[in-house]
DNA sequence: GTCTATAAAAAGATAGAC
DNA sequence: GTCTATCTTTTTATAGAC
C-alpha cells in the first residue's frame, strides 16, 4: 500500500487529537499498521505524518475551495460553491479544523510557516474573487480575513457549544454577507 | 503561598500549550514548584490544575466582562468597555483563548461541559444587552453567538497569520456591528 | 512491508525526610 | 510546605526476524 493511503486516517487523528494528543499508539490503531510500520513510511515520525497530513490538507483546499473559487460564474455563486465544499472537508461543522489545532499548542512553532502559507493562500483566493468582482483590494482583502475568520470561529463555537449548525449558519451566509457593499 | 498564587502561572502555561503539551516539567519551571510541591496543592494532578485554570478563567470573565456588560449606559458603549477588557485578557491578540485550546485536542471530553458553561454566559451577557435595548430576543441571541464566533476565529488567525492586528480590528469593530440594524 | 521484541526517554505520580 | 528520590506507565523510536 503506497503511503498515501494512511494519511487520511491520520489526518483524522491529528484534527482530533492534536500534535500532542495523538500518539504512535492511537496511529497504529487508527492505520492498523504496527508502530514499526509506521517508521517504514514515515522515517521521521510523528513530526513527518504532520506534514503529510498538512500536504493532505493543502491538496483538499487546492482541489475543492481554490478551484472552485477560480471557476467562472457570478461572485456569490461561486462562494456558494466553496461553502458546499467546507461542509464536507469539516463534516457540517462536527470536525475541527486541523490547522487550527496546530496553532493552538505546542506544535506550533514546528508548523506555523506551512499553516500561515495555507491560510494567507486561502484568504487570497477570496480577496481576488472579490477584487475581481470590481471590490476595492484592500476591502477585499479585509472580507477575505473576516470569512476566515468566520469559519474559524464558528468551527470553535460549534465544537465548544456542541451545535454544529452553528458553523452551517454561520457559512451559509458568507457569499452574500462577503460580496454585500454596505458598511466597513 | 496559597494556591490561588500559583494559577495564573499555570493559566498562561495551559493557553500556550494546551493540556498535553503542558507537562509537570514545565509547570514546574514557571511556578518555581518541585513537581511534589504541586501534587500537593493540587492532588488530583493535572486535571484539578485545569479545573482551577478554568475558575481563574471564569473569573476573569465575571469580572472584566460580563460586569462591564450589566453596567448601566448605552449598548454600544457597554460593548465597547467589554472590547478593552477583551484587549487585556488577550494581550491585543498575542494570546490564545484557553477555551479554544481546551475544546480542541484529548482534554475536550473531560473539560467540555464548563468550556461550554463559560461560552453559554458570555453569548447569554451580550444577548441580553442587546435584548435590553429593543432587539428581538432571537436575533440577540445570534448576535451573541456571531461575537463569540468573531472573538474565537480572530484569535485563530492572529496566531496563524502571526498578525495580533486581526484580533484588534475585528474586536473594535464590534460594538457598532453588533447593535447595527440592519440585515440578518 | 510487516511484525515482535526491546530499548531509551519522558511523563505522571507518590513516599518519606526535613 | 518543599524537597530528593523513586516508581510506574506511557511514549517515542529502533533492531532484527520473517
Amino acid at each position: 500500500m503506497p503511503k498515501e493511503d494512511y494519511v487520511p486516517s491520520l489526518f483524522q487523528l491529528f484534527r482530533q487529537y492534536g500534535y500532542d494528543g495523538a500518539t504512535l499508539a492511537k496511529m497504529s490503531e487508527v492505520t492498523g499498521l504496527g508502530k514499526a510500520s509506521l517508521y517504514h513510511y514515515f522515517p521521521g515520525g510523528k513530526d513527518e505524518m504532520v506534514q503529510a497530513v498538512l500536504a493532505y490538507m493543502e491538496a483538499r483546499l487546492d482541489q475543492h475551495v481554490l478551484q472552485n473559487l477560480k471557476q467562472p460564474g457570478e461572485a456569490p455563486e461561486r462562494l456558494q460553491r466553496m461553502v458546499e465544499h467546507l461542509q464536507k472537508i469539516y463534516d457540517n461543522g462536527n470536525q475541527p479544523c486541523v490547522l487550527a489545532i496546530l496553532l493552538l499548542g505546542s506544535a506550533r512553532d514546528i508548523f506555523h510557516a506551512k499553516v500561515q502559507e495555507l491560510l494567507a493562500a486561502w484568504i487570497g483566493a477570496i480577496a481576488a474573487l472579490l477584487a475581481e468582482s470590481g471590490m476595492d483590494a484592500a476591502l477585499a482583502q479585509q472580507r477575505g480575513e473576516a470569512a476566515l475568520i468566520t469559519i474559524q470561529g464558528s468551527l470553535i463555537l460549534a465544537q465548544g457549544m456542541n451545535d454544529p449548525s452553528l458553523f452551517q449558519r454561520a457559512v451559509r451566509a458568507l457569499p452574500a454577507t462577503l460580496c454585500c457593499s454596505i458598511d466597513s
